[in-house]
DNA sequence: GAATATATGGCACGAACTGCCACATGGCAA
DNA sequence: TTGCCATGTGGCAGTTCGTGCCATATATTC
């Protein structure tokens, strides 16, 4: 709880342009589009020079997936909170309701993130991007259950268990994620509770649906 | 196997100058890299001015990834034809087949688009592009299995089914694809094999392998 | 062959980045 | 305090992708 006791000036004030620039961008992305809002403009907003924007972050798309970053290191971190012999669907689904229930009771500190949702969700331009950090997402939920096996020696089979595991999991709840999107709702809890569906139907799917 | 008969001089002409863009483009992918050959190259290349790229491409990813897309179509037609009354992950495992191996008995007709996967799978750049086509054809397969259903009401259960069979599909067919290309292998049969191990392993992962 | 439709090329322009260099600011020691 | 060094910052020029606009060339139709 008592981390960065020693923070020097110069650390402190980078965190808070940082922060600065991360507000900004959201607010005018709220306001007007994410496509239409300039680098220019949010380097303006956040008073420091386009040059400087691009030295905090690597590009246009970063500012705008921060919360969707956050809320990644958030559920790894919970993944890694889980007993080891757990399998490793089970392991992700219990993680994420951990993450996203257990973690904010009051529902705000989710809320805090199911707001950035929507706005990401409807810029087409950042859908290539959301899947890339989807993607990374997945390799490192991978490694968890691999990693430590025997000793480094490469294992495609468990890899492959592994990694599909990680993106079928990342696939349902991407699945909730635009299902809830495209509703009406905009209550957490209904996204909880899309994904648990989506979770839990993932493994039964086989004997249930037919096609039209 | 008569189709375009009767076909204008103009078409063929648009035909032939976006083939030769695409074939130009992919040469130039295969000798430098997908960053840095230009758009300018290309064009010099196609003997078209980089206006006229544009007009038949959007974009520099669009003429990387049409291979993609054609494989994407393959599949998509492959679906339509299997029974109406297979079950989502089933009806999808076998038109992969279809499309894969039966569509290619002799294997050269896959080694096609199997060429492509690695220049693809290595250019960075073009990750975000890649899984938006996956995004686009996980939805088109969704909607095979809704669209007819009950004249048009929306069917929430149903549709997140359908859904998460399509993602869930292309998530185990993405993880094969990876495998393939960071084995050593380049023998497109590997690729299938690698692929059926996935996608069979989709439903029983459940209570198999558990974490390290 | 004339009228029309469409494909193409060239140009100017905007926006995202990047490399380079000069300058300012914070940290640290004598 | 003074000075030195590391690092953060700004400005500018330049590259690349991508678009709108208009003039021109090529196909199609009558």
């Amino acid at each position: 709880m008592s981390e960065q006791q020693a923070e020097s000036l110069r650390e402190r004030k980078k965190r808070r342009t940082r922060q600065s620039i991360i507000d900004v961008a959201h607010a005018l992305f709220h306001d007007n589009d994410y496509d239409t809002t300039t680098v220019e403009a949010i380097a303006a907003g956040a008073e420091v020079s386009v040059r400087t924007f691009f030295r905090y972050f690597a590009n246009k798309e970063e500012v705008a997936l921060a919360p969707l970053d956050e809320m990644g290191e958030l559920t790894l971190a919970a993944l890694r909170r889980r007993p080891a012999d757990e399998p490793p669907l089970t392991a992700l689904r219990a993680a994420a309701l951990d993450a996203w229930t257990i973690m904010s009771p009051d529902g705000e500190s989710l809320r805090h993130y199911t707001d950035h949702l929507l706005p990401i969700g409807r810029a087409s331009a950042l859908a290539g991007a959301v899947q890339n950090r989807i993607v990374a997402l997945a390799d490192r939920f991978a490694l968890e259950f691999v990693e430590g096996d025997d000793a480094g020696s490469p294992q495609p089979r468990t890899d492959l268990h592994a990694s599909l595991a990680a993106f079928a999991f990342l696939a349902a709840v991407q699945v909730a994620v635009r299902a809830w999107c495209a509703s009406d709702s905009n209550d957490p809890a209904d996204l909880v509770a899309t994904a648990l569906i989506c979770l839990d139907s993932l493994v039964v799917e086989r004997n249930s649906a037919h096609r039209a």
